[in-house]
DNA sequence: GCCAACGTTGGC
DNA sequence: GCCAACGTTGGC
């Protein structure tokens, strides 16, 4: 078992969007980088559990938990001409772009803000709060999970 | 296969 | 909204 942190826009797709999907579930789509995708494809795997964090927009931060219902399958928004997230360079019989199925566990009484997070003892490694890390789908050490798992229960 | 130009992300 | 830090594209 994993852990991990997604990013999204909140006026995009907020936490609350994903708790009220049907199911509280959905698919994690339009995911367009490379080492993001490897992960999406190659990595997590279901029962997984990710931070949902809310960026661009305040307060920043991390603001809840979901968890992964299904693991990678190819993006079907990448095949829809008509779609935003279409990209040709993806073919059916081999997809360029994937995304997990993620299903809404909780949400913290308070958002743990970036700021909280680089003045915390233990999470200075955590690529979140690291200068320049724009990747979207992170990687997050079972310890770091625990911090900040700590932090919102306060 | 280098690298300049361009596009995007996301904190501030 | 600005712009630094990245990622990607495409001419050569």
């Amino acid at each position: 078992m994993q852990y991990w942190l997604f990013k999204t826009e909140p006026n995009v797709f907020s936490i609350d969007d994903l708790k009220n999907s049907p199911k509280a579930t959905c698919f994690w789509e339009g995911v367009r980088n490379y080492q993001a995708r490897n992960l999406l494809r190659d990595s997590i795997q279901k029962e997984d559990l990710v931070f949902i964090y809310h960026s661009r927009i305040e307060p920043l931060g991390i603001v809840g938990i979901a968890k992964v219902t299904k693991s990678g399958y190819p993006d079907p928004f990448a095949f829809d001409k008509n779609h935003k997230y279409f990209d040709p360079k993806s073919k059916l019989e081999s997809p360029t772009w994937y995304g997990v199925e993620v299903t809404f566990v909780e949400k913290f009484s308070r958002t743990i803000t970036l700021k909280e997070m680089k003045e915390t003892t233990g999470l200075d490694k955590m690529m979140l709060t690291q200068k320049g890390s724009r990747l979207s789908i992170q990687p997050v050490s079972e310890k770091e999970f625990k911090i900040i798992q700590k932090l919102a229960a306060k």
